[in-house]
DNA sequence: GTGCGACGATTTTAG
DNA sequence: ATCGTCGCAC
């Protein structure tokens, strides 16, 4: 068979990793480096050159979105139907594993997956019930300590803590988070992982089946594995199976939710594998390259990696400081339009920052300008409320003794149960050891609720049983379509929401049947006998979907630098490079966090395909307070050579001396009006360096313009 | 049960 | 500034 096609477009670095023969590997695969096409031509070869059986791969992945993407270009290489293959989030594996093995690891077969919003709630229920002071100590701080632990494979037994101390009431509320997960046969997504580290860990013979199946185990993303995904790689891995890792320690911006980084060096230290890097990117030009190289290399403990590129030197890097945020916003919608004159597309157009309350400025000039522009982030389809209140109705039609389900529409629409009402029902659910669901089916029957209160819960459960019965087993569509007309959601959110935000929710409902109807159950999911609706709910959790519906339009694209990641444009702005902001004054102290600020950087240079702006301003409102900040520290890492320094004509002369003074540089922001000894009253046009270096440019009402050395130049500052 | 004002917090986020 | 949550009045 020829398989020269797998690997004739491949550089040396590339083929050799593809086709690697013995061992273990770790590819350092580097931005734009090709590393998807290693591992799609590496899963190829192993296929066709080695007659590895597709059942005996697994390639696990961090988003849905590259899972889709390694699955469609594996089965166009191969011109095969991609099916077979266990391609996958480390999420979507696990959810699998747990749905063939459910009864040994505890769990009903009609367990629901629990995401982030569901889970907050949960725990917000658990502290209200231990009478726990939520302003003192917010939820989301134990749910952060609770994920904490689980993705570091601990229980709450395994959690040390002192008596009588904060710790020790949160490990209480996980136990207690848990038992409620476990009566009500709900799993979060660090439980999928958990549980299942845990089937393979205390199930030898599930261990030893897994293991002799899985020969070849290819990860993405490595460097973003957290304790417990590198315990799964472990187990599955075993002593004889064979390790395809392919990372980029420089890539890692995610240490604050858990990855480490550090399982790069234990994956050395506990397989050894044969290291190779990808180092030829074809993705950007020499200059921003060149740029980025120097910004990370400021960073110690790398594993050492420079891009390198066949291909153009570019244009110099374009550096533009803006005396004020909106000024950056305009300077940068204003290049934009320059690009799409010049025959560009909105859509090679990125605008990069660091946190997401940036995006207004951005979308408000693009708005004026009538450029069409998507933001990235914010909720996704099936986070939106109106979604997760239909997404409750149905999932108590699968499951009645789902409480988190049942917490959510149990008055929603208004029916008249109010918080006193629920709260009876928890407590007897809680005395009886029952779901809410049999607790209030019992306390109606029983006529444990006072009149009004039974009735309206009584008619609460009749609405479920009556959702239950009238669904035709099988139809899916037609199920979301009876929760859709008879809970009467729609007719709830016009009556108290403005008629626009209705009418969205009112599309979304609609959208929701669509795609119910359009729901294609995976094979796997029927193999492990699940019906429909239960795929359904599962794919609902773990793959939440779009944010905007509007993708395919051609138009700039908003977005953090986190979002930005694995992305590339053509035209690509790094906006509020200013201390404080980038990197993030809470990164700032910590030298761990600030070398991921770095890398982070680092990630958005590498975005870049032709022309890369980089752009800070020098106040800017946050929090509706007005700060000035000193250009970040990343700006000066960048080889000043390959920098184009822009200056805005708006602020040369001094019509605008009435601005607001910078308090940095000694105060001579741009703007400030001084006094020089010899040259008399000017204006501060611009300014450059920092520190001793630093240079600053005036215009002299009567000398002119002036450059001069800020430390040498004894300015005064005039009021 | 709903509406309103006070109060507080506000980096990044996939599954 | 802006958003979510809470307590209170109706």
């Amino acid at each position: 068979m020829d398989v020269s096609h797998l690997l004739d477009e491949l550089n040396d670095a590339q083929r050799q990793a593809v086709t690697a023969e013995d061992g273990h590997l770790l590819v350092l695969a580097g931005a734009g480096s090709g590393k998807t096409r290693v591992l799609v031509h590496r899963i190829a070869w192993l296929i066709q050159v080695h007659h590895v059986s597709p059942m005996s791969l697994l390639a696990v992945t961090f988003t849905n979105k590259a899972a889709g993407e390694m699955r469609g270009r594996v089965g166009r290489l191969l011109d095969i139907r991609p099916d077979g293959l266990w391609i996958g989030t480390f999420h979507g594996i696990c959810h699998r594993l747990l749905r063939m093995h459910a009864a040994e690891v505890g769990l009903s077969d009609t367990f629901q997956i629990l995401d982030s919003e569901d889970q907050f709630r949960l725990v917000r229920r658990v502290m209200r019930e231990l009478e726990i002071d939520e302003s003192e100590h917010p939820p989301r701080q134990v749910q952060g300590f609770i994920n904490h632990h689980k993705d570091e494979g601990r229980r709450p037994g395994q959690i040390e803590h002192f008596d009588r101390s904060f710790q020790s009431r949160q490990v209480e509320i996980y136990q207690r988070y848990q038992d409620y997960c476990e009566r009500s046969g709900l799993v979060d997504f660090a439980e999928l992982l958990l549980r299942t580290v845990e089937l393979l860990r205390d199930h030898p013979e599930r261990r030893a089946h897994y293991q002799a199946r899985f020969g070849h185990i290819l990860i993405d993303e490595f460097q973003d594995t957290n304790t417990l995904q590198y315990a799964l790689v472990r187990l599955l891995a075993g002593d004889g199976n064979r390790l395809f890792v392919v990372g980029d320690d420089d890539q890692s911006i995610y240490g604050w939710r858990g990855a480490r980084v550090e399982n790069v060096a234990h994956y050395n230290r506990d397989f050894q594998p044969e290291m190779i890097r990808l180092e030829q990117n074809y993705r950007s030009t020499r200059t921003i390259l060149e740029a980025a190289n120097q910004v990370i290399n400021h960073n110690d403990d790398r594993m050492g990696k420079s891009l390198w590129t066949e291909g153009e030197q570019g244009e110099p890097i374009r550096l533009f400081s803006a005396y004020n945020a909106e000024e950056e916003a305009e300077f940068v919608i204003a290049r934009i339009q320059d690009w799409i004159v010049q025959g560009g597309r909105p859509s090679d157009g990125a605008v990069l920052y660091r946190s997401n309350a940036q995006s207004r400025l951005f979308e408000q000039a693009l708005l004026r300008e009538d450029i069409p522009y998507r933001v990235y982030g914010g909720l996704r389809f099936f986070e939106r409320a109106e979604i997760k209140d239909a997404m409750a109705y149905l999932r108590l039609m699968h499951n009645p003794h789902d409480d988190t389900a049942f917490e959510r529409v149990v008055n929603v629409p208004a029916r008249g149960i109010g918080e006193q009402t629920v709260n009876r029902i928890r407590e007897h659910a809680r005395a009886h050891g029952q779901s809410l669901g049999q607790a209030a089916t019992e306390m109606v029957a029983q006529g444990g609720l006072a009149a009004r209160a039974g009735s309206a819960v009584g008619g609460f459960l009749q609405l479920i049983d009556q959702l239950t019965t009238a669904r035709p087993e099988t139809d899916l569509a037609g199920a979301v379509r009876i929760v859709v007309k008879q809970t009467g959601l729609v007719a709830w959110y016009q009556k108290r929401e403005p008629a626009d935000r209705a009418e969205a929710r009112e599309e979304n409902l609609a959208e929701l049947v669509r795609a119910a109807e359009g729901f294609d159950q995976p094979f796997e999911d029927e193999q492990a006998g699940l019906s429909v609706m239960a795929s359904f709910l599962s794919q609902a959790a773990l793959e939440a979907g779009e944010h905007q519906a509007e993708r395919w339009e051609d138009c700039v694209q908003l977005m953090t630098l986190h979002s930005a990641k694995g992305l590339e444009f053509p035209l690509v702005f790094l906006a509020g490079m200013e201390e404080g902001l980038f990197p993030h004054q809470k990164s700032i102290e910590e030298p761990g966090r600030l070398a991921e600020e770095r890398r982070l950087c680092y990630v958005g240079m590498t975005r870049a395909m032709q022309r890369l702006y980089v752009t800070h301003a020098e106040s800017r409102q946050t929090y509706g307070q007005t700060n000035f900040s000193r250009p970040s520290r990343f700006l000066n890492e960048i080889p000043a050579e390959l920098i184009e320094s822009i200056r805005s004509s708006f602020r040369v002369g001094s019509a605008h001396s009435d601005r607001p003074v910078a308090e940095d540089a000694g105060g001579f922001g741009l703007g400030a009006a001084v006094r020089h000894s010899r040259f008399g009253f000017g204006t501060v046009v611009s300014l450059e360096g920092q520190g001793p270096n630093a240079r600053i440019q005036v215009n002299f009402e009567q000398a002119g313009s002036k450059w001069l050395v800020l430390a040498y130049a004894n300015l005064e500052l005039v009021a």
